[in-house]
DNA sequence: CAAATTATGTCAACGTGACTGACATATTCG
DNA sequence: CGAATATGTCAGTCACGTTGACATAATTTG
């Protein structure tokens, strides 16, 4: 794998050595991520392209249907991007007919999200492939070692803000 | 949570109810997937800013450094991305002295790539926070729950294509 | 050796999904 | 009423990916 005659690459500044254990970091989980993660997001993308939409499309219609009647802004929350971004791709969702838009019950300013029939289904073939990924990742594992598994995908998440007290300044 | 007086929210066509545990499907995960790894990029995303490099900078310093002395081929193998995508990126990393291109010693068509001491800092750099991060995650695990994560992340991730046989068309 | 293949680089055009900044509108709140 | 809020929209920009076409040098092959 390394470079067995070397010629003489080091030279000046080059290094020749494979970064692996410098202060205990761990390489290869940090690989693993990148990978697990590139294929995870990989099904649903091969779906989305045929749709025309891609992966931001993705992520309002599954939040949608997770949360159906959402807000705008609760969703940029989770998202965490800006209205701006948002805009087009839901713009697209509910032209296209998969999100409906629904002035608040209470304040009417809001535009509450809910997923049309056409939205339900979208986001029920995009999670089937993510899914089966995800069974068969854990298929030989007992329940003690899932819970590992979900335990260690939460701590990796940062953690809430604590909402901020009301004498702290902004 | 859900909207306790959802007026008439469910006239034509949409739908009321969050969307969860149809077809066994594991929302949960999919979404822990989701944040964990928005969070894991977040780090390094930060410090990136700072030099003006993006997340496929990120991607390149820390695969030569990994394996010093990679083609280009492998490169873009590994990335899974066009050369054309990873021109631009590798051109600044090179003309700012962070990776050094060594013609192959053997196929003097090659362009081997290593870190130089500044790639290599820069590897270090990004890897450290990702890596308290996973450190974090794991610190209240044992090894055993260690190594299932790891086959989990392992069982995610897409079989290397087997090399196709002498006699097997394209 | 000449021709084909390979490894890499480069130019041009384009698409998606993010960003900032500024401004508009409707609605609610104090 | 005036301020704050929720949302929408216009305009410009940037990062990072794509396809297609073509160029160059070096190696391999007939």
């Amino acid at each position: 794998m390394s470079p067995m005659s070397a010629t003489r690459a080091n030279r000046g500044d080059v290094l020749d050595e494979a970064l692996a254990n410098s202060e205990g970091i761990d390489f290869e989980m940090i690989e693993l991520l990148f990978f697990a993660y590139r294929d995870f997001t990989s099904d649903p993308d091969a779906i989305l392209e045929t749709s025309g939409f891609g992966r931001a499309h993705h992520r309002v219609v599954h939040f949608v249907n997770r949360e159906p009647g959402l807000t705008v802004a609760a969703l940029l929350d989770t998202l965490k991007i800006t209205k701006q971004s948002l805009a087009r791709v839901l713009k697209q969702l509910v032209d296209s007919g998969y999100i409906a838009q629904v002035a608040g019950p209470e304040d009417r300013r809001q535009r509450r999200l809910y997923p049309t029939a056409k939205g339900r289904e979208l986001a029920l073939a995009l999670a089937r492939p993510q899914s089966r990924r995800i069974a068969g990742a854990l298929s030989a594992m007992t329940a003690r070692e899932r819970t590992s598994v979900k335990a260690f995908l939460t701590g990796m998440i940062n953690p809430a803000p604590s909402l901020r007290s009301a004498d702290e300044p902004d």
